[in-house]
DNA sequence: AGCAAACTGGACCGCAGGTACAGTACCTGT
DNA sequence: ACAGGTACTGTACCTGCGGTCCAGTTTGCT
């Protein structure tokens, strides 16, 4: 059934991020993962110590496949746009259409997964989890110092608080539409951080009006 | 030790929103809470049939204590401004002071906290999740309503969306924080969100600028 | 042939969530 | 005074899950 070409221990991955996003780390049990890829339970404790070592390998494994939905969400831009401004604009609807395009919404981010069940891991897993928070700040905020330095911002604002009001849409919007049950929600949220950058840095008078 | 005229139910309560939000929901064991109240196994599930009830209660609780942080914010600010505009962004300030005040940070968002644990429990506990989150829509859309009806907003803009974003910026402010460790992203977050409501109502040019 | 990596199988342990049920202390209304 | 409800205690027991231990097997590389 399963893909027998793809080694085990990334199956396990797979299931295991599908499963935990959906259900929360603990609701997920080691027999259920290992029913599901065809591995015995001695073969699972041979690839992961224990669950706390299978969640420390999820979350590299999903900051390094966000890195790559940032990077080629702003490559793209960046070829569309030399103006830094514009390519942040464009790569903030680049970004906001392709948790749009997911069928069934964004499935959750591991970050904030693992942050509502903190005490179970070890400091080194937060660690993990506070550097991946402090690389998006640091992307984010290279961005908007090259737009500051072309525009001037109609107000007085931080540069790293802005570069971290992305991350906090992002995951305060993965939770409403979950919650709420509407999946357009968090594009939407994007959108409205794109328009309030937009607002803060484009010169001219903006008007979408008719 | 603890308080002899609390009731245990309200105790248990008590002690349990604390470890749940810091520990997440699985971390947190019966046998911990009943140790720190100081009653028996029994006497734990005489008050709630299992674990899951324990959650809704939670929730019930949590969302009326929230309900009451908002509607004095909102009260103190209408007390000091007529202009909806005005009283939303002294609110907005207002809530901000409040996390900001908080010695330990925010302790968490208990909506949030059962999201990322959702299929532990049934579909009344999310139901009462959701409700949750529509209540603080249509609260934050009433005044953003009565804000535009007097001042023409400088972009198109969804007011449900803009409602949304409070508790966007809230959940996400919470986590980031969280995650790195700074208890004032939250509260700075929150300003941001200020501004993005100044951005956009605000009639005259605004500039903090020296 | 020999060795390592990637497993299987089975026995076993402790903890947490929960069930079942009998008993008790205290308060309240008739 | 006693009947009945509320708020518990104590004990025994069951299940599922995370985890350990360890001996043995298959597979592929050199």
């Amino acid at each position: 059934m399963a893909n027998l070409d793809v080694p085990k221990k990334q199956q396990i991955l797979e299931a295991a991020q599908a499963a935990i996003l959906a259900k929360g780390f603990s609701a997920t049990s080691i027999d259920e993962l290992i029913a599901e890829v065809g591995i015995s339970k001695s073969g699972f404790f041979y690839h992961f110590r224990d669950k706390t070592i299978l969640a420390r390998a999820l979350l590299e494994r999903y900051i390094e496949q966000d890195d790559v939905v940032f990077d080629r969400a702003f490559d793209e831009a960046d070829a569309l746009s030399e103006d830094p401004l514009h390519s942040f604009l464009i790569a903030l609807k680049l970004l906001a259409k392709v948790f749009d395009d997911m069928p069934n919404g964004h499935p959750g981010c591991m970050v904030a997964c693992i942050c509502y069940h903190e005490q179970l891991f070890d400091q080194e897993v937060r660690n993990i989890n506070a550097k991946a928070v402090l690389s998006w700040r640091t992307r984010f905020r290279k961005r908007i110092e090259r737009i500051a330095e072309r525009y001037e911002p109609r107000i007085n604002i931080d540069l790293d608080d802005l570069a971290d009001m992305f991350s906090v849409v992002g995951d305060g919007g993965i939770i409403l539409s979950r919650v709420v049950g509407d999946k357009s929600l968090l594009p939407r949220q994007l959108l409205l951080y794109r328009d309030f950058v937009r607002l803060i840095f484009e010169p001219v008078q903006v008007s979408d009006k008719p």
